[in-house]
DNA sequence: ATGACCACGTATCGTGGA
């Protein structure tokens, strides 16, 4: 099974290059962030047409996420438990199940947190203190489980291609990569590092300054797999040539294929 | 050395992104 996550910033500014991508790489599951939608006016058709089941956490202008699957969608709950006070539309989970098992998808897009220090970095390193509370339920309960999204944070210093200018930014800053470190250490397998080491794999390059064109990149999607998952991943990479293409995000789809 | 983008809303700029 190929599951696949993609920051698409804005749903109609990518109705177009979402469907060629899922028409080309055929991902069984997909979860999507940055939809800038509400639910009534995602273009659900686009994907149903294409054999996917639509479950969307939609939010005017920002945000959103949604997930898109060939399989049912069981049990599919919105929002990231912890906080009754936050409205953001940042965390969807429903169980893909299969002919053999199911799976519990959790699709994330965690906050930003700039400008740090501030409110927005607080609100960040708090968002990530209730990831981790998720993933010890999740754990506890023994299903198997993966969280894949936009998780805005650069790992390491070989996840960004100058990692000095990224010093003092939220995505890079120790106490927001000690909570990412956190997350591995419950027992989570970063599935991109678990088949390829090394620099130079980036998943966003900035509209700005050319980045793309300079390879000016960051690693700040990711796939955290539960011990049972991590036992399926038979391979996980990067679609970085989709930033090159007509009106593409920002972001790039990375997925994982399962023997699930 | 330096500058440089894009999406959304009810909009011709302000806000947010990373």
């Amino acid at each position: 099974m190929k599951i696949a996550t993609f920051n698409i910033n804005g749903i109609k500014a990518r109705a177009e290059a979402l469907p060629a991508w899922l028409d080309a790489a055929k991902p069984d599951v997909v979860v999507l962030q940055e939809i800038k939608s509400v639910d009534d006016a995602f273009p659900r058709d686009l994907f149903e047409d294409r054999g996917y089941n639509v479950e969307t956490h939609g939010q005017k202008s920002f945000n959103g996420v949604a997930i898109l699957s060939k399989h049912p969608l069981e049990d599919v709950s919105r929002g990231l438990p912890g906080d009754d006070d936050d409205d953001q539309s940042r965390y969807i989970e429903a169980t893909v199940v299969d002919d053999h098992a199911a799976l519990r998808v959790c699709g994330l897009y965690l906050p930003n947190g700039n400008p740090a220090p501030g409110p927005k970095f607080d609100y960040k390193l708090a968002w990530m203190d209730r990831l981790r509370a998720r993933a010890e339920t999740l754990l506890a309960e023994e299903m198997p489980f993966l969280m894949a999204g936009d998780y805005n944070i650069i790992p390491q210093a070989e996840d960004a291609a100058k990692p000095d200018s990224w010093r003092d930014d939220a995505l890079f800053r120790p106490a927001a990569r000690e909570k990412f470190r956190r997350l591995l250490n419950l027992g989570l397998t970063d599935a991109f590092r678990a088949r390829t080491q090394g620099p130079g794999h980036y998943s966003f390059w900035d509209y700005q300054a050319g980045a793309w064109n300079r390879n000016n990149g960051i690693r700040i999607d990711h796939f955290l797999l539960s011990p049972a998952c991590a036992d399926w991943l038979r391979d996980c990479q990067i679609d970085r040539d989709v930033r090159g293409g007509d009106k593409p995000s920002d972001h790039v789809p990375v997925w994982v294929d399962l023997d699930f």
